[in-house]
DNA sequence: CTGAAAGCGCTTACAG
DNA sequence: CTGAAAGCGCTTACAG
């Protein structure tokens, strides 16, 4: 089922068949009608492979992602995609679970790149600057959630300093002078080491006393604190993640520690459904607006802009009972 | 920056990089190695949509998705993804939000039947089977996570119906005997159809009493619910998914109704992270069982399997705070 | 083991 | 407005 079978039922050449159902205009509209319903009777799907290659571009948008099953990326590409269909373009996305290191990452960005997608938003930090800048020179290359120090490359970050400081003063301004921060490496997570470092540094230039936990895996850290808040060594702890914070509530919850009275707690990302039934205090990302700034920048480099783009979007705090010790009054 | 340059980079034929390129064993190692290396230096990464032009096949997967917004579908996506990646396959996916009825999933679909995979796992109820049996013709198409009650497509879904079944009987086994159930029309969401209305059926076996509450968007229903229980009139409500649940509960909270004192709730689904610290109890879905025999079976159909694949998987309940009610004891 | 050549299914100057 | 022909970047018989 090919290009020309639809020529022959329709009784015209490919070139009008290829025209018509392209939408050009220097087709009459009898020729145009009679090529719509022979392909139409027909089920004729235009292969884009060969459409690709004779036009020598594609007008596909690509989207490379990290594991959709944790919300804040399953909504980020969500709305990537839904951006990406308003401005007219069809996305295709692959995505790679975190445990795949660099092989299956570079695999995925190389079939995005042999599809000769006309442009591609990477989310996905397991990439690294490096990695990334060989291919930025054979098409537009936009990062999205996580900033690109070197300059080099266009990127639509969430700004996540401003993010742990704004956690941080939260902190503060409820009270709380004793306060454990879970931090992760750089490696771990790239997003959440900005915001636990940030956290920390405004807490300490705040004065209050910080007591840093190195963590990996999700789950960590979190019986620590509890002891620490046992012994009433800190009042409250800051996961530099949503998913963090749940599992300090969890293990506060079933050691009877009581939230917040015994210990605060504050989470990061906000995306979570029925965060708010938890009660838990986090810092909601920006995702709407990275993802459309995302697709913006995209398409204006696609369509020839010139310099490097980089932008950061900022998000709010949400209070929550998590985080409601009262402000001691002044005296 | 195409085949040409490795060619005369590597001083060979461009037949020889093809076969070096493509692992076949019928090039003499200097070759193989000089190739590889003019590749490597060039950067050249291949033309995917050339490469299935002239092979005629391709070897990548294709994923249609619902909005990956939603936990559920998020981590099928991510298992599919996973599995087919295993299994040495490259997958591309495109998703639709859900509110882009009919135009938007067949351009989606069209666009990758023209990509040419090699196979398609169709993960969304907005194309009906009549929609994508045309292309069942053309490539293998496995459903996933709807039954395909034609039985002309492959399908593996979940057991929607045996789930409600379980449902209804962990409310009954709990002592509840006015029950509320919110349902749903097999438009506004087939599962949720499928399991209200099993929901309901099993119940009314069980000789309860079932109030149907008919709901559409995600926040129907709860106020009335609510009211129903003030009133003494149910005990109990069932919902066909977290979501709709999650909003019980909120409205339940805002009214002071306390749970599951005054109103017992399930939900459906199981997969929100956190689900647990807020005491949902729920049918937990087996989202990777589904994801795993949906790529088992495309592949299978893929390399030339027979006959029409039909599977449903099981799930089981998960017990938790908000179905407490103690059962009565026998006197 | 190697390469010249045909061909995959389209698009697009070019000539009419 | 229409069509014959060249060409996009690969793969793969075919002949050596």
């Amino acid at each position: 089922m090919t290009i020309d079978d639809v020529a022959r039922r329709a009784g015209v050449s490919r070139t009008s068949v290829s025209r018509a159902l392209l939408g050009q205009n220097k087709v009459s509209d009898q020729t145009r009608s009679r090529v719509r319903q022979a392909a139409e009777e027909l089920g004729y799907v235009p292969s884009v492979a060969a459409s690709t290659l004779a036009s020598g571009r594609g007008d596909t948008l690509g989207l490379l992602l990290r594991d959709a099953a944790n919300p804040a990326y399953g909504l980020l590409f969500t709305e990537l995609q839904r951006y990406g269909r308003e401005a007219g373009r069809q996305v295709v996305s692959m995505t790679v679970t975190t445990d795949e290191h660099g092989r299956g990452q570079v695999a995925a960005l190389h079939h995005l790149v042999g599809l000769r997608v006309a442009g591609l938003v990477v989310a996905t930090g397991g990439l690294s600057t490096e990695q990334l800048l060989p291919f930025a020179g054979i098409l537009p290359i936009v990062r999205a959630g996580r900033p690109e120090e070197s300059g080099l490359l266009h990127a639509v970050s969430y700004d996540e300093r401003g993010g742990g400081a704004e956690v941080a003063r939260a902190i503060h301004a409820h009270g709380h002078r004793r306060v454990a921060v879970l931090v992760t490496d750089a490696d771990v997570s790239y997003p959440e080491w900005v915001r636990g470092t940030a956290i920390v540094e405004t807490l300490r230039a705040l004065g209050v006393d910080v007591d840093e936990l190195a963590v990996r895996r999700h789950f960590e850290g979190a019986t620590e604190v509890c002891d620490l808040a046992r012994q009433r060594r800190v009042s409250a702890v800051a996961c530099p993640s949503d998913m963090r914070a749940l599992q300090v509530l969890r293990v506060a919850r079933s050691q009877g520690l009581r939230v917040p009275d015994d210990l605060s707690v504050t989470g990061f990302d906000g995306i979570l459904p029925g965060a708010d039934l938890i009660g838990l205090a986090t810092y909601r990302i920006p995702v709407e607006e990275v993802a459309s700034a995302a697709i913006r920048t995209l398409l204006e480099v696609v369509n020839g802009a010139e310099g490097v783009h980089q932008l950061q979007m900022s998000g709010r705090f949400v209070e929550a009972p998590s985080l409601d010790r009262p402000v001691p009054a002044p005296t």
